[in-house]
DNA sequence: GCTTAGCACTCTCGCGTGGAGAGTGCCAAC
DNA sequence: GTTGGCACTCTCCACGCGAGAGTGCTAAGC
């Protein structure tokens, strides 16, 4: 079974492989050559399709669950498909504004606004979706506040310029007192905005080494509450919603996979590591069975984007869904999505973004 | 089909009756009265219990799926079994230190804590867990902090004695300089901490209505950002986890069965509305069967208890599962937890608690 | 009078069978 | 190269049958 390349195929075996992949998607069942014919866009009878057919299968595009069956399209079908079988419709305008005017009913926080990307994005594909929240050391200061709540126990919240706020408690050596909490809230602030988590983490770090000797007491504190402050998390947050539209879907009767699909869904680890492997440059990347061990098993695709700010990409958007959906509308939705998520969370808190370090 | 009371049944019927729904629980299958004379613990034949069979079903408490199969309990049995034929267990030793441990894993505000919670339930119990987050209005406020953020846009944190910490954007009409808000920040929480977020806002409307006229802007600005930086979310959060697990058993061979399962849980208001009908009192509430449309629509059982900070009760968690569950051991494990939850709570901030107002 | 052994009866479940239907592959004719 | 025809294959479903499980009832025993 050696695969041909696209541009080896007749223009008449991809009109007649696109109508059985597109026959598919829909009917979720063996494509027959009869059925082929009967749509009658070729004006081929039966048999011809079906010599077709057999070439398609024999090149690895086709495969039959059993003989005397009709035809399911391959990974590499799908492949072909998208690549260059298939016009992206546009995404309709009705569903551009319902984005819209979700994403713009703010002032929310940039997590609600997440939130909701993510719930657009199953409600509108009826499939599963998945976010990934920025990983928090790429995203860039906007303020900082320290809030005594207890005896040595102080609350920081880290406010990013993308709108994302993150709470952490910290217990401290000693009591600090309110006024000097706001002392080194404002020092902070002041000098760090505009720069990533990870750089402040960096800068900190070089500053506590150089300068251990000669520090005073009010120094040592602030290093050491934006330390433990501004750590970063590990493990960043994933959305996943949706799941129960997919348990009307056919190919899920059977319990066994719908068992795996959700025990993968609680791997957040798993997750992340499918869709940023799959998300480097800019566009809408796809996914398809054996690209990954999670795919594969499940038959299943993933269709995903990356959300930025500026050039700075945050984190990733997608939907994941069995193989025959339908990436007519998917790969447009997700494009949009991407794009609008990435816009949205750009003006969110903005004002002019505080320019940043030399690079050195 | 007259239920008789408990006291009606003889000794040796309500030992059947036990026996029949301890193997039930176990095996999921419905129990013949062979297997039941085979335990032996009674030293009767299959006959004699047979008897006694058939005279339980006539009062009502076991059902045959059809004829010539053994016979299952139904929800009036397992309300007795659990009421008065069952010794709860106390929870083992190793189980309680393992939910002291995780719940000890401070310094965490109270969110994770009740994620933790959430976790722990579903972990030991195997089943789904359901956690409700308390009411915002319900907390007792500790600390309020307001942060500029963008023009025109303010943070406000607000964080409660138990440990809860909100955040939410607020637009202002006017830019309100940073020295001031610290200043505002600085007055409410001096003056409302140690009341429940609901009285808070109560009084600010009387205060409102009462100073209307002789308001300068300093408290006008005040008032105004209290109100809607204090102001009672209606939906309160709803953690569902262990999901995955359930879809094990045997009961969720029918995918129609999951589904309605998943949609129910999607159903966060409908949850909120059972549990919160289910609490009252203090213990532990057991809702099996026609109980509620939820858990007759699927043949499950719930078991839930709340937690609380005082005499205040916050929320409620609880165990959502086959109505075939261990009632032996879930029924303790919901118990303790709402203890080890309400104590980690109780000491999470506390530091004493600021006395209430008097009652008025 | 309660208990029990025995037995007939009922219902499910698994299995094999067989026919209908769908779809293919191939061949011969156009 | 295309097409109609036909034999062949495979699934699916309905049916029937036998095995097994469990009951209800009856009559005998303690």
């Amino acid at each position: 079974m050696e695969t041909r390349e696209a541009d080896r195929l007749l223009p008449r075996d991809r009109e007649i492989l696109r109508d059985i992949i597109a026959t598919y998607i829909l009917s979720a069942e063996p494509v027959s050559s009869r059925s082929v014919a009967k749509q009658g866009r070729l004006g081929l009878s039966a048999a011809t399709i079906r010599n077709v057919m057999a070439d398609l299968e024999e090149w690895g595009y086709l495969v039959q669950p059993h003989t005397s069956a009709g035809r399911v399209p391959t990974p590499a079908a799908y492949h072909m498909f998208i690549e260059s079988m298939m016009q992206a419709r546009k995404l309709p305008a009705r569903e551009r504004r319902y984005i819209e005017e979700n994403l713009a009913s703010t002032p929310a926080d940039a997590d609600q606004l997440i939130g909701i990307a993510s719930h657009l994005l199953s409600e509108l594909s009826q499939q599963v979706s998945i976010v990934v929240a920025p990983a928090i050391g790429d995203t860039v200061l906007k303020a900082v506040d320290f809030l005594p709540v207890a005896e040595r126990k102080v609350l920081c919240v880290v406010v990013s310029q993308e709108g994302f706020v993150d709470n952490r408690v910290i217990e401290t050596g000693e009591e600090i007192p309110r006024q000097e909490l706001t002392r080194i809230s404002n020092y902070l602030t002041e000098n760090f905005a505009g720069h990533t988590l990870r750089e402040i983490r960096d800068r900190l770090l070089r500053q506590m080494t150089e300068e251990r000797l000669q520090v005073d007491s009010l120094l040592a504190q602030t290093i050491e509450l934006a330390r433990e402050g501004l750590a970063l998390d590990s493990q960043p947050e994933v959305l996943v919603d949706g799941a129960s539209a997919l348990l009307a879907r056919p190919e899920l009767a059977d319990i066994q996979r719908v068992r795996r699909m959700f025990e993968a869904f609680t791997d957040k680890a798993r997750l992340v590591r499918m869709l940023n492997g799959c998300i480097q440059g800019g566009g809408v990347r796809v996914l398809i069975g054996d690209d990954s061990d999670l795919t594969s098993e499940l038959d299943f695709s993933l269709v995903a984007s990356s959300y930025r700010v500026g050039d700075q990409p945050l984190g990733t958007l997608g939907i994941f869904g069995p193989s025959r959906m339908e990436y007519q509308k998917i790969i447009p939705l997700v494009h949009y999505l991407g794009q609008a998520l990435s816009r949205a969370l750009s003006e969110g808190f903005a004002g002019a973004p505080a320019e940043r370090w030399e690079k050195r």
